[in-house]
DNA sequence: CAGTGAGCGAGCTTCCGCTTGACTT
């Protein structure tokens, strides 16, 4: 053991600088926080000055003790956890749970994992920032007291188990109000005209009018007016442009290119940039700076030399303007530049291949562009053509990496034109007019959910990925891809002055792994903008942040502003809960044609239904549960009465009856007492005797198709293919076969044997159970049950 | 595996931000 602890956040980092230091160090990590609020109950004193009850994380205690058996042999404890509020607040933790000597402990920051880095910081020892460590408290604090007092309100007046917070609040309020704006937005059409012209050597010049054209109609007077036009070009105009790189990757930017380039979804992009840093290969993962060290860009810069030349290479330094950015590390980079590729699976190769080149490309020289804009006019006729291009004349940075985003577009980009000049006759080869409907507002992309967060710098770039999860398993939204629906638009297309007009078929409203708001949390987002508006207004971050900085500056005490904020937030909570009613987002249909009752969409015990009758009739209402796709937002009368006809008798099949139904898995055919579900993609209410058979049909090849192989000797077992590979199927349980066995040729014995091995070994029969030997100090007494609820699909 | 939806009240749920692993049908 040598003389000096060093103590890091993260077991990578451990093992990097011990490697710096002499055999006089040792290094130990701490796995992020050790101590925190215990998440049984408040633990904050409310009524004495809001003082916090921590305690050692349970997964903490071995760490724990392992540190304070090396601490006690240690002559002086380094503390080298990251430069800001978490960082600090981690510090002091560790210094109050390991009871560290004053005179032992010392405080140092690095920014780079360079042994210049800490060679430094070892040089420059400071204290701890007991005003940092404040701002970290007051945060740790608001956000308990905010998620600790407003999920139970939820829980009273809309559904138990419901969670709201700081972050996920507003992260499911962006989704909510976005799928708002996307239903009331009126989609308006206009004509684009383009048109193809042709210089004397044949080559093509495309160009679009200057002007589009707000119906049928004005297009079609156009394009009659230029029937037999000539058309030549007025005017050549030559720009130079250029075009910078974008700065090296920070984990959200990194999390929206993945996406976009790679299709990762933000919590691929992270579990695979975790093995990249464990192996060394790049630098830390979760960083919300885009700084590069000196070591860095020296490195770069070479590269990029001997790779491309002198004239390539240019050094740039770029500063975070991202909103709440702390800057306790380096932007995401390779740690060594000079490797092109890695080992490696193959997502690994290609994230860090994508990181590599941005990295890269943000230490190249910008390309230089010639922009070239055509303008094409007819005799007597006010609209004219334009044409642009661009030619590249320095491809610089671009000989690497270009950033990509999300919305199409780019102008003329890459496109170069033929040679033109004033006064050029051309010839067209074809003029037509299409017609062009207006977008709708975007849909959120994971990716582009935390792009919007972290502008509105909510969240951490460690809490952007489990963020997105949180809100998927509290079901307040759901990825989802929706196929595209047809409808018709108008072409009209002059060639040889000939006008031509026809209906073709255009497709739109694809979605592929967009985010879209449940019932619920348009509900809880509804129930909370009501009665607390100012909670999850998408400037409170932003406010208490402020107010965190000046904790942190020393100018308030942090209690002071905690205490600002309780005198407001706590009487909203408890006036909501005296005064207000259960909040189901009730929403009146129409009234029932046949009992002349209110027809309602509300939100159930059990999801989305319709209702018809009050609640507080004497006569019970009716009930009947939405349908997949539908909304409560949504649903119109008439598909609410549709629900009401189930069950359905529809017809006969082989003498026996066949039904169609709504049950607790979602729509069936029932038939001679089997069941059989009907296809999210298939209506239930138009369901006829002949589709009915084809999915019963279907699912019996389907399910004949699964087994890949029974046994004579006995019928009960059977050999399935599944998702993680073939399993066995043996009275209602299921029993992974293993990678050894080659399900051709396994013999029964062996099967029987593989059941036998897990049953014994798991006698409760009860998957994933946590194998928590170690016996959790005071608490052992009151057993922490995990709720049993295994997750579907 | 294919109903249920009130109200009462047992006992439970819940936050954000640091870290790394475990393991499915």
């Amino acid at each position: 053991m040598g003389k000096n602890l060093v103590i890091v956040e993260s077991p990578a980092k451990a093992k990097t600088i011990e490697k710096f230091l002499g055999k006089d160090f040792t290094v130990m990590s701490s796995y992020g926080h050790v101590r925190d609020l215990p998440k049984e109950d408040i633990s904050i004193d409310l009524e004495n000055n809001f003082e916090p009850k921590y305690k050692v994380l349970p997964d903490k205690e071995k760490i724990i003790s392992e540190l304070k058996k090396a601490s006690k042999n240690a002559e002086f404890i380094w503390l080298a956890t990251d430069e800001d509020r978490e960082g600090e607040a981690i510090a002091w933790h560790l210094a109050e749970t390991l009871n560290i000597d004053k005179k032992k402990l010392k405080r140092i920051v690095f920014h780079e994992i360079t042994k210049n880095a800490i060679l430094q910081a070892i040089e420059n020892p400071r204290e701890l920032n007991y005003k940092l460590v404040d701002a970290q408290q007051a945060r740790r604090v608001l956000d308990r007291i905010v998620g600790y007092e407003l999920s139970p309100v939820l829980w009273k007046k809309v559904k138990p188990s419901l969670s709201a917070g700081r972050v996920q609040s507003v992260a499911v309020r962006l989704i909510v109000e976005r799928e708002e704006d996307i239903k009331n937005f009126d989609s308006v059409s206009d004509f684009k005209v383009t048109a193809e012209f042709s210089n004397t050597k044949n080559e093509i010049l495309p160009a679009e009018l200057n002007v589009r054209f707000e119906g049928e109609r004005q297009a079609l007077i156009y394009l009659e007016s230029v029937k037999d036009s000539s058309f030549s070009v007025d005017s050549v105009e030559k720009k130079p442009a250029t075009r910078k790189p974008a700065p090296p990757f920070t984990t959200s930017t990194l999390q929206q290119e993945a996406a976009r380039k790679l299709g990762f979804s933000v919590s691929q992009t992270m579990t695979i940039a975790q093995q990249l840093y464990e192996a060394g290969q790049i630098t830390y993962m979760r960083t919300d700076s885009v700084n590069l060290s000196d070591l860095a860009l020296g490195a770069a810069k070479k590269e990029i030399e001997s790779q491309f030349g002198k004239e390539y290479s240019k050094t740039r330094k770029y500063t975070t303007k991202s909103k709440g950015a702390q800057e306790a590390h380096e932007a995401i980079r390779p740690a060594y530049l000079n490797k092109k590729n890695i080992e490696g699976t193959a997502t690994q190769k290609k994230l860090y291949d994508l990181i590599w080149k941005r990295t890269i490309a943000s230490q190249m020289e910008e390309a230089k562009m010639e922009k070239t804009q055509v303008q094409i006019v007819t005799p007597n006729v006010k609209e004219f053509f334009i044409a642009r291009g661009e030619v590249i004349q320095f491809d610089g940075f671009l000989k690497v990496y270009e950033e990509s985003s999300d919305d199409e577009g780019g102008e003329g980009k890459g496109k170069i034109l033929p040679q033109v000049k004033k006064g050029d006759n051309l010839k067209s080869e074809g003029i037509s007019a299409i017609q062009k409907f207006s977008l709708h507002p975007p849909r959120y992309s994971e990716a582009a959910l935390v792009k919007k967060l972290e502008e509105l710098g909510i969240g951490r770039p460690s809490t952007y990925a489990p963020i997105i999860s949180t809100i998927q398993k509290r079901n307040y939204i759901v990825k989802e891809s929706r196929l595209p629906e047809t409808r018709k638009i108008v072409h009209l297309i002059l060639k040889k002055s000939d006008i031509k007009r026809s209906l073709n078929n255009e497709n739109y409203g694809s979605e592929k792994n967009k985010l879209f708001p449940t019932d619920l949390g348009s509900v809880v987002t509804h129930f909370l903008k009501e009665f607390f508006n100012d909670i999850i207004n998408y400037d409170f971050t932003a406010n208490v942040e402020k107010e965190f900085d000046e904790i942190a500056d020393g100018k308030v005490e942090w209690h002071k502003t905690i205490g600002k904020f309780y005198k407001d937030f706590h009487p909203q909570v408890t006036e909501t809960l005296q005064n207000t009613g259960k909040y189901h987002g009730e929403r009146l249909l129409g009234v029932d044609p046949e009992s002349k009752k209110n027809i309602y969409a509300k939100l159930g015990p059990y999801g989305a239904m319709v209702q018809i009758g009050e609640s507080s009739d004497e006569v019970k209402p009716r009930f009947a549960s939405l349908l997949k796709g539908q909304s409560i937002e949504t649903i119109v009368l008439e598909e609410a009465l549709s629900l009401f006809k189930f069950p359905k008798k529809i017809g006969e099949l082989d003498g026996e009856e066949v039904i169609v139904s709504i049950g607790k898995y979602g729509p069936y055919v029932r038939h001679a007492g089997k069941f059989y579900s009907i296809p999210a993609e298939i209506d239930p209410c138009a369901v006829e005797l002949n589709e009915a058979c084809e999915i019963i049909q279907l699912k019996k090849e389907k399910d004949q198709n699964n087994i890949l192989r029974t046994f004579e000797e006995d019928t009960e077992i059977q050999l399935m293919k599944g998702r993680y590979g073939p399993y066995i199927k043996y009275k209602g349980k299921n029993y992974p076969l293993g990678k050894k066995n080659d399900p051709e040729k396994v013999t029964l014995e062996e099967v029987r044997d593989i059941v036998k091995a897990k049953d014994e070994s798991k006698p409760s029969g009860k998957t994933g159970s946590k194998p928590s030997r170690k016996t959790v100090g005071k608490t052992g007494s009151k057993t922490i049950k995990k709720k049993s609820s295994p997750k579907k699909k």
